[in-house]
DNA sequence: TACTTATATAAGTAAATTATTATATATTAA
DNA sequence: TTAATATATAATAATTTACTTATATAAGTA
């Protein structure tokens, strides 16, 4: 298999990073919509402060990206860098997490509507 | 592209180990040549307990696999499990790292011989 | 047998991680 | 302008991690 090769460096950054469960998780929902943080706490049941560490985390290393629509702020994956081929194959791994997203849909407490 | 899926509590436990430059490195290695702890321990100018403890890490998630031979004991991947796929496709974004493998045979340092 | 080599384990420690609570900032709405 | 909502940041505490040194075990060798 011919894929593009990531500094063994970044790469374990990046590992490390998706090496959290609740992270990981992120960004396989990423994978699919976008979401905004009030809808991960809801999600993952942890205090907002803890989520948008997450997410910084997360940013700061170019795996998402923010934009603000209001008073929200969407997260969403970032496709444009050298390392998304690597974050892609490990998600397409993963079972998909669309069903925590179909509970929130339900509550009435989806807010992003991509 | 259709793959295996790994639970995703397993995933991040197995990202979260892979997550580590010096696992990563010892992993990518051992995917193309076994190695036994002292060729690590000069690989990686560590001492040789911490060694130890990254392979015991490795061995306990079932990513890598031991076996004796005479005083030595070789390390090798273990591509029989059910994320050797996650794993495996982890690699092969990687770059070669065989190059330090190369400066210990110039040494005359390289032991075990597959 | 005693010594050497290879490896593992135990105990201790410094640094990193992940949560918490409290507070600040920015947007929207009354 | 004031209040409510969404989010970020700061300070802090508990836990985990990745080393270290000291020691134990197991195999090979003189």
């Amino acid at each position: 298999m011919r894929v593009s090769s990531v500094e063994i460096d970044k790469a374990a950054s990046i590992l490390k990073l998706l090496g959290d469960k609740t992270r990981l998780t992120m960004v396989k929902l990423l994978n699919n919509h976008d979401c905004c943080v009030c809808e991960f706490v809801e999600i993952f049941k942890m205090s907002q402060p803890a989520i948008s560490q997450h997410l910084r985390k997360l940013k700061d290393a170019g795996v998402v990206r923010e934009t603000r629509r209001g008073q929200w702020i969407i997260y969403s994956l970032n496709q444009d860098n050298d390392y998304y081929p690597l974050v892609r194959t490990v998600l397409d791994h993963l079972p998909s997490q669309d069903n925590l997203l179909e509970e929130l849909e339900e509550q009435g407490l989806r807010i992003s509507c991509e």
